[in-house]
DNA sequence: TTGAAAGCGCTACCAT
DNA sequence: ATGGTAGCGCTTTCAA
């Protein structure tokens, strides 16, 4: 009779038990699941064994034995932005064959959150622990170098790095967009963004914008409106005040995809033709803007490739920690590309 | 000299330096961390210990003891789609209050993968599982009900349910869309979904089209293209091949809102108004709807709030487990609203 | 209010 | 190739 016929609350088979019905020790047993060596015939008892009881091994026993947890940790600003629901899903990818987990953290844009979670987490005693952006509070950092453990910072590239990152220059990229823009012979050019601080990618697109206005000579033109995630409705309402407080305006800057689609549908409510009578353009490259019409012209970069390069840089990091090595202090630079598109 | 500055591979603080800072036993930490009776004093400096040293307490040692641990299972096919990135959200703000974290699985729309997931994820003891969907394979509910573990099947109703559920017809929520368009004027009615089986809700919706067909007394007009998940290019190429082979199609059904707009986009390529020409209807009321133009006609869900009630139910559920009290059975029945928008 | 001892289920290490 | 022993870091239980 397997276990899961006997009804009740029982408890759960053990290794012991899968020992004992084997007719060989634990170590035996332990020795299978490890795949070291064992006898062909050792082997097959103690499968059996298992399949017959159902047995699955203790995680946190094994854990604590060996001091190694199988978990990977990442931690998002939001769940609810595709970009990093697709770098999480790469971070998976990435991971999942090594026999590693992952545990979610959503910070909601806030950095005492991800302080917070880093704390609650990092008790798993986790092989790698995947952040977003490169600005956290001094108690994260330190958390984080107290436990050792491998970090990948994503989606930026920070200034003082806590160990390796994966990402791309923020600032760099607005610019270049605002100078592809110029190139294309708009000069009244305005920024939408949000009007939260949380959003530290944001303001540095938003800087990266006033950088390239500066070098242009051009006046600045910003309309910060909404807080973090910013979605389509803001886009939406946000380019009606731009385009109210400075009506001659040629082009708009978006901080994302999702705002640029808002804004594009507004200025059709309004009559306005996108680009004959404001052009404007997103960051992200969102799904949305390769099939909606006009098609929007973004900063294309691969959230999915952020977080899988980020979960390879943590299984080596992890590995040769294992191995007592030295870390890598690599800042992998992803491309973020220019696509030009017909809202500009 | 806190821990931190002390350079070198270290071994982190253990609860008996906290202890043997303190001048006090192992046990008054514990308690101390616990929140039981402990004087005043004795609490101070122990946690004047636990801050010089930076002591965080080993989630697994803890697990192993208490035979309980902190962990919710979340199974989603997949992240890429905004809709289960928003129940996973919910769930993590139903359970993170209580302390729990979240394990992710993506399974990739297979159940083979579900199945591999709960094994691989049952080790870690968690104190419930979210599963999508009510299909899975004969493992799966064997691994669960061997676990004893609480779960909620979401997103569906499920005929066999495991134990508890938060869901809703997709059957009847595609009849009620037919019926909709049916009472609109519309006479001759398709349907664009996924080739593939392996999107059960997907199946189902096109059955709930199915039937709303035959009650009509119409013809099924199907059109099956595309894996799993279906994406907005898949709409584009399903319309086209859907209006090519019965030109005379006066509205169309897509599986997802995102479908719907890669066909309305499509359409509007092709010249053809909408709703002038063909009217267009999605599920699901993604943002996306509620913002292009047209606004997409569609059945409106609220994942968030699937994920919210899921994570509920599995706190009730691990409390009343931990209390040795039986666990409830509830079938939640999320409703549905056709919102009816510009698009048909 | 506090402490000592005995495990939780597993693996490392040393024997055989 | 296999087994015994001693922990891993914590909590439970009992005693003081």
């Amino acid at each position: 009779m397997s276990y899961e016929d006997s009804g009740k609350t029982t408890t759960p088979p053990r290794m012991a038990d899968v020992a004992k019905l084997a007719g060989v020790s634990k170590m035996t047993v332990s020795r299978v699941l490890a795949g070291r060596d064992v006898s062909q015939r050792t082997q097959k008892l103690v499968h059996e064994a298992i399949e017959t009881l159902g047995y699955l091994p203790d995680a946190s026993a094994g854990t604590l034995a060996t001091g190694r947890s199988e978990f990977i940790v990442a931690l998002v600003p939001s769940l609810a932005s595709s970009n990093f629901a697709d770098t999480v899903r790469g971070l998976n990818d990435a991971v999942s064959g090594h026999g590693l987990c992952l545990l979610l953290g959503d910070t909601d844009y806030h950095l005492e959150q991800e302080a917070l979670l880093v704390r609650t987490l990092l008790r798993h005693r986790p092989v790698g622990v995947m952040l977003t952006g490169s600005a956290h509070l001094d108690e994260t950092r330190r958390l984080l170098r107290q436990a050792q453990v491998p970090v990948v910072e994503t989606w930026d590239i920070p200034d003082d790095p806590i160990e390796q990152s994966v990402g791309f220059s923020n600032v760099a990229a607005a610019a270049a967009l605002y100078e592809h823009l110029h190139q294309q012979g708009y000069r009244r050019i305005g920024y939408i963004g949000g009007a939260s601080v949380l959003d530290h990618r944001g303001q540095q697109r938003q800087q990266g914008y006033l950088q390239a206005v500066a070098a242009a000579g051009a006046q600045p033109r910003v309309m910060e409106y909404g807080e973090s995630p910013i979605t389509m409705s803001h886009g939406g309402e946000s380019v009606k005040r731009l385009l109210e407080k400075w009506p001659d305006t040629e082009a708009v800057m978006c901080v994302s995809d999702l705002s640029a689609f808002g804004a594009i549908m507004e200025c059709h409510r309004q009559g306005r033709r996108v680009p004959g009578d404001v052009a404007i353009a997103g960051f992200g490259d969102f799904e949305v803007s390769r099939y909606c019409t006009p098609t929007i012209t973004t900063v294309s970069v691969d959230p999915y490739r952020i977080g899988r390069r980020a979960g390879e840089l943590l299984v080596a990091s992890a590995a040769a920690q294992r191995l007592g090595l030295p870390r890598a202090q690599t800042c992998d630079v992803v491309e973020f590309q220019i696509m030009a598109r017909e809202s500009t």
